[in-house]
DNA sequence: CCTGCATCTGGGAGCGCTCCCAGAACCGCC
DNA sequence: GGCGGTTCTGGGAGCGCTCCCAGATGCAGG
């Protein structure tokens, strides 16, 4: 018995390349997909790899190659808690969609306020061939630090301080535009908003939107206050909102998250949605149909986001030309019952 | 210069070692925490290692290693649909605090329904040291299939088809206990529950705290319907209940999304919350607090619970002895408006 | 015929670590 | 003084791959 030292289970990649009759440096070429193989040769080693169970070692990969088989999923704290939970666990499973049957793994790095520093140090040691970026917060350095040493990276969520740094976003101006057009096509003529904050794109981005919705009409572009995306201080904005224009017939919302604390100071009121009030939101998430009244509100699709963002990342990995610098994924108006 | 093809940045071993005037085994057996090294070694490739900021190939470690210094985390994407995805990523980040400063990564496995095979295939094969599995749905084979190959497993949750797999779950039976006798001592004569599926242990043992709050002072068990962790699922459930008895008075409902539909229906049955009947939620999300009334529910530390699940795993990947078979985290009742 | 080029193949060095082994140094004990 | 033990150390094989190189083959053109 000369057993060595416990090892993986399995058969290695010579076992393979013995059983299909070729030698393993052809084994290696069909598993990665390298052209001049002959489609004997290539026929060969398929069977052999599904006789055997073959699974190759990320590890040994990783090791003899000049890739590190692995991208980065970077979530900055404070940001996945202003986008709330339910946003990220569904990008998550876009990412993960998208990576399924490629030899990539997937890190998790969900970083402390502190920790920038170690990092980039680690994004950039090698251990990673490329970094996905959500839910920053304001004008976060990050994305630009790690674009100038090289490092391909993809940000979710148009970043302010990007530079040239692709980026995959929802198309979060047309949603607000859309959201308000439909509210005066219902013929709502005094429509405020709750935005988000102004120093996050997807804030900006909703507040244009529903100024170029009311500016189209020769509308008043006047009520406006802006929000953190929390119940609470949706709560708050809505009755600004209500001190300073008792008789607004709309408010356009700029998260369904915000739209729940709206919706109960507007009832609190004693206003009836969406006969006095119409509202809309924005991200159909899980509480906007759960809400009394259902919500009327912009759906984005949050998995096809997470799928976006990590399609671009491996298409520049792969080496492909003409790749768009930015995209923007579409939204749709969900209506239910707010509007 | 003699460059090579391109290699991964950064200091390897042996420059650690040259630095700190020692070989490079014994750097290993430092980053390693191995004992029989000197004090005097082990400032120095301390000190070595700060100073070029070197960070070990996790590749060569585990080819090298007998272990893959890996982890899985295994979600089966059914049951995080039942759960709700705000449970999920707090699980998640749970587990990556604690995981946060080991050499352990962390893999992230969402199957679909069918890959069943594969996957054991892959989780036995020697890419991971252990496996975390959360949210089975019903009496899923997977923890005891793999708790049989001898791969380290912690499952998430207590499973129903569990043998003597090691779980990790919240005291469900005492959440629901505590909350059925606050009921009770509000005054409340006549309480129902709205349970989850019986397939499940976390319906089974929030019904049984239930069952045992009411039996302790002599009171009927009889008013349950079952539900299935939905809103909408709780709204019929909750006009079920109002059928069989108008005049009841408290309703435990076992988890908050379900009590949101409740809360609906009781409202627009006109009555009033919780003057004519109190509603108790359970898993303290979101959701309660934002809820019209806000939710009086049983918390849990679902981040807690990631942490916990993750150092059962790491503890028994360390060969610590005596490890409990199993553990139940406290829960506590969370009073709001509407109880 | 030889030469050039594209296609296909195998051999083998070596990626950066861990872990085994052999041995040095030091202790107290007979 | 020798001897067994414990503590500490360095050397070096080898984990399972990838990728470079050298070479074999086939086929067109000079």
């Amino acid at each position: 018995m000369t057993e060595g030292r416990s090892r993986r289970p399995g058969p290695r990649i010579e076992e393979v390349a013995r059983v299909a009759g070729v030698s393993k440096s052809t084994v290696s070429r069909v598993i990665n997909g390298e052209k001049y193989v002959s489609e004997r040769s290539r026929q060969a080693v398929h069977r052999a790899i599904a006789l055997l169970g073959y699974s190759p070692s990320h590890a040994a990969r990783t090791l003899a190659g000049s890739r590190a088989n692995a991208i980065a999923l970077v979530i900055s704290e404070q940001g996945s808690r202003v986008l709330a939970d339910p946003f990220f666990a569904q990008v998550l499973r876009g990412v993960h969609a998208e990576l399924a049957g490629r030899h990539v793994q997937l890190l998790l790095m969900m970083n402390r306020p502190h920790d920038g520093e170690d990092q980039v140090a680690y994004l950039t040691g090698g251990h990673v061939d490329g970094a996905l970026v959500v839910s920053l917060h304001g004008d976060d350095p990050l994305p630009r630090t790690l674009h100038e040493t090289g490092l391909p990276i993809v940000v979710g969520g148009r970043p302010l301080a990007g530079g040239a740094v692709p980026f995959v976003d929802a198309d979060n101006f047309n949603g607000a535009l859309g959201a308000v057009r439909f509210l005066i096509s219902l013929g709502r003529e005094k429509i405020a908003t709750i935005a988000g904050p102004l120093d996050m794109a997807v804030g900006m981005d909703r507040l244009s939107g529903w100024r170029c919705g009311l500016a189209e009409h020769g509308m008043a572009v006047e009520l406006v206050v802006h929000s953190d995306f929390t119940p609470d201080s949706g709560a708050l904005a809505m009755e600004e909102l209500l001190r300073r224009a008792p008789d607004l017939d709309a408010v356009f919302v700029a998260a369904d998250i915000m739209a729940l604390g709206a919706l109960r100071v507007l009832q609190e009121s004693g206003r009836r949605i969406p006969d006095d009030v119409a509202v809309v939101g924005f991200d159909d998430s899980v509480l906007a149909a759960t809400a009394v009244p259902p919500l009327t509100t912009v759906r984005q699709d949050v998995e096809g986001f997470g799928r976006t963002l990590t399609w671009r990342l491996l298409a520049e990995l792969a080496g492909e030309e003409k790749l768009p610098q930015s995209m923007l994924l579409p939204t749709s108006l969900v209506r239910r019952a707010s509007a």
